[in-house]
DNA sequence: ATATAAATGTTGTCAATGCAACTGTTGTAT
DNA sequence: ATACAACAGTTGCATTGACAACATTTATAT
């Protein structure tokens, strides 16, 4: 083999991506108290009421402990209710307010503008784009799994 | 418009794989004093010798700071020469060392086979995988460039 | 020659996220 | 009924990366 052709590895691109877009979405949210992390919390409660914290951890597939502090800067920001699940009272049940409704409205569509904006001049759909990184996201999960399991 | 289908966004995936991608490296650099992100910066030196931070920096397009925390790592996991370079004082001149090279040869098979994993099942080459995601890291790139001159 | 600007790297601070240890609540097995 | 396991959330610490302030060295302009 020949160690020659520096292609940029295939996660480099992934940085870059989600960098990029951590500071658009920090810059558009500076007068909101809240940063850009906080973005598809807003986005999944809006179309899922009363949700609790485990269920955005598994939608997303994101730590639990990340979820616990996204919430809580969504509290502080006074955007969300957050209240004990009388049912089982280990859960919160949280929901948007009136407030944290219309941040999800607005940050739904910069967040179609940007995606329209990041997938041009690519030569796929960007329904085709969006199946094609479920797959890779699902494929670099399950191989963390194969890992563990491994040994 | 109707804020229902909560597709998740772009964003999202682009976390995922890379978060999984830390992980899955730094399960195999556990034993050599450096961790996942450092890989690149390994790679990029395999096939550029004496090369300075800010063409690393450049290459992948982070940041300079995040770069000299990353070469230091390097430098205390004794995998680099690190020399002042005497025709600019305020650059230094970086290569593998002979445990430089063998890491990162190493860590160019396994990356090889993780990104031939990753991008299993999917309907397109991953050349043009790799086309489309420098695409979308130029546009996301530009995208920033642009809101910043804006105001 | 001197003052100012630009280049290169370092460091403090912050955001996003994983993991592990912990708390409190609920469910299960004996 | 009691003990133990599982669930839901919180918090400390680590890693990747951005940004800004800083130091040092070099280049430029007057």
């Amino acid at each position: 083999m020949v160690y020659k052709n520096d292609n940029i590895p295939l996660t480099a691109y992934f940085s870059i991506v989600k960098q990029q877009q951590i500071i658009f979405f920090n810059k558009i949210l500076e007068k909101e108290c809240i940063t850009a992390g906080q973005t598809p919390f807003l986005i999944y409660l809006l179309y899922n009421e009363k949700s609790c914290q485990e269920d955005i951890a598994n939608h997303y597939k994101i730590d639990k402990g990340a979820v616990a502090r996204g919430i809580r800067k969504l509290e502080d920001a006074k955007l969300i209710y957050k209240e004990i699940d009388e049912n089982n009272r280990r859960k919160y049940c949280i929901s948007l307010n009136k407030d944290g409704e219309k941040i999800a409205k607005k940050l739904i569509e910069i967040n179609d503008e940007w995606e329209k904006t990041i997938s041009e001049n690519i030569n796929i759909s960007k329904e085709d784009l969006k199946e094609i990184l479920r797959e890779i996201a699902n494929n670099a999960i399950q191989t963390n799994k194969m890992e563990d399991s491994d040994g």
